[in-house]
DNA sequence: TACCCGCCCATCCGATTGGATAGGTCTGGC
DNA sequence: GCCAGACCTATCCAATCGGATGGGCGGGTA
C-alpha cells in the first residue's frame, strides 16, 4: 500500500513516516509543501492514499483539496490537521475528502484510519464532528444580515461610512442604517467597539 | 538518558516518542498537559531534559516554564512548538530555558539538539532565530509616549475621548491632542484604526 | 541661557458619527 | 392578499471626532 505525507514540519513528517512505515505494509513517500504533492500525484505512481496537512504552504486552505480532486484520476486524499475547525474538517468530507485526521489522534488509530480510507471508507473521529458547534459561533455573527456582514467588514478595516458605502456601491445613508442597527445587535455604542468584537469573534 | 515530552497532539507524541526510543539509548516519558508533567517532574525520577510543547492544555505560554524553572530541583526544560514566534523562543531562552525546538526541525536533528541541550548547551535553531524581526517588532509602540500608550489603551477599548479624559483625570482637549499626534506616529487615521493596530501589535 | 520635548489646556472649524423618523421595493411565508 | 423582514434612501439634529493654532509649564541638554 502507497502512502503520501504532505506536511511542512518535518518533525512531525518524519516521525510519521516512521511510525507508519513501521507497521510493515506500507510504503509512505514525504513531501513539505502542497506544490510538491500535486506533483507527484501528477506524474508519480499512484497512492492509495494522500495524506495532506491542512495548513502548509501552497495550500490554501480547502483549495488544495479541491485541485488534487479535480485531477481525472484524482487518488482518495484525507486531511490533517493540529488545530482545524469542525467546519473545515465538514466542508473537506462535503467536497469529497477520503477523511479528516486530527493530530490528536492516537497514533495507532491513525494506522487503523489510514487503512480505513485505503479500503474506500470515509473516516473522521465521531467525538471531533460531535463537538460543540463551535463555541456557539459566536452568537452575535449569525443574527447579522448579508449586508450588516458587509458592513462590519467595512467597520473592521477602520473604513468611514463613506468609504464603505463606496466599496459596496451603496449610498452613505444606507451605511448609517446598518451600522446603527448592527451596534443594537452585538451591543455597542460605536464603531471601534464593533470592530473589535468583530475581530474578537474571528471574522475577517 | 531520560526525557519527558509533553504535547497534547497524541499523534506527534506517539511518533516522537516511536522515533527518539529507536535511537537506542534515549527512555521517554510523555504525557498530554502540562498538569501531568509538572506532577512527574516533582515527584518522579529526574529527567535529563523535558520538552514542553508551547501551545497545550494548562500551560498558560510561558507560565508553564516558569513553573518549572523554579521548582528546587528543576530539569532542563526545552520548548517545543509548531508556530510560536521568534520573541517566544526568545523569552523563553532568557527566562532559562535549554533551548528551543520548532516543529519544523528535521527529526534526526532534534535527536542532535536533545543530546546537547542535555549536556547542558542551550539550543535554538540559526535559521529560526535570524528570522526577520517579526513584523519589524512593531515599530510603532516604542515610538509613544507614556500618555499616548495609556490614550491608546482608552482606544482599544472603544472609550470616546471624554470617557479616556475622565479615566486618566484629564481635560478632553489633551486626549485630543495625544489621539492626533499618535495616529501620526502609527500612521492612521482614525481611532478604529489605531486600535486595530495596537490589538494587531499584542498591545493591551 | 536657549532650545527641545513631553505634557497640559483652550478655542475654532469642518467632517463624521450616532440616533431618530419616515418612506420605499422586494421576497417569502401564512 | 397580508405581513414580516431584508434592503435601500432620505432628512434632521446633537454629539463626537479629526485637525489646526496658540499658549504654558517643567526637565533635560547643548
Amino acid at each position: 500500500m502507497r502512502l503520501l505525507l504532505a506536511d511542512d514540519h518535518d518533525l512531525v513528517r518524519d516521525t510519521l513516516v516512521a511510525y507508519v512505515e513501521s507497521t510493515g505494509d506500507i510504503d509512505v513517500d514525504a513531501v513539505a509543501d502542497f506544490d510538491q504533492a500535486f506533483e507527484r500525484i501528477k506524474t508519480g505512481d499512484a497512492y492509495d492514499l494522500v495524506l495532506l496537512d491542512y495548513k502548509m504552504p501552497k495550500m490554501n486552505g480547502l483549495e488544495g483539496l479541491h485541485r488534487i480532486l479535480d485531477l481525472e484520476n484524482a487518488p482518495r486524499v484525507a486531511l490533517i490537521s493540529g488545530d482545524a475547525t469542525r467546519e473545515v474538517a465538514e466542508a473537506a468530507l462535503e467536497a469529497g475528502a477520503a477523511g479528516f485526521v486530527p493530530k490528536t489522534l492516537a497514533a495507532q488509530s491513525l494506522i487503523n484510519a489510514i487503512r480505513f480510507m485505503a479500503m474506500g471508507e470515509q473516516y473522521a473521529p465521531i467525538d471531533f464532528m460531535t463537538a460543540p458547534d463551535t463555541p456557539p459561533a459566536h452568537p452575535l455573527v449569525d443574527k447579522l444580515t448579508q449586508r450588516e456582514l458587509q458592513v462590519l467588514e467595512g467597520l473592521t478595516k477602520g473604513q468611514s461610512n463613506k468609504e464603505i458605502a463606496r466599496g459596496l456601491d451603496l449610498a452613505e445613508p444606507t451605511i448609517k442604517l446598518h451600522v446603527k442597527t448592527l451596534y443594537r445587535k452585538i451591543d455597542v455604542n460605536n464603531r471601534t467597539q464593533a470592530a473589535l468584537v468583530a475581530r474578537e469573534a474571528g471574522l475577517f
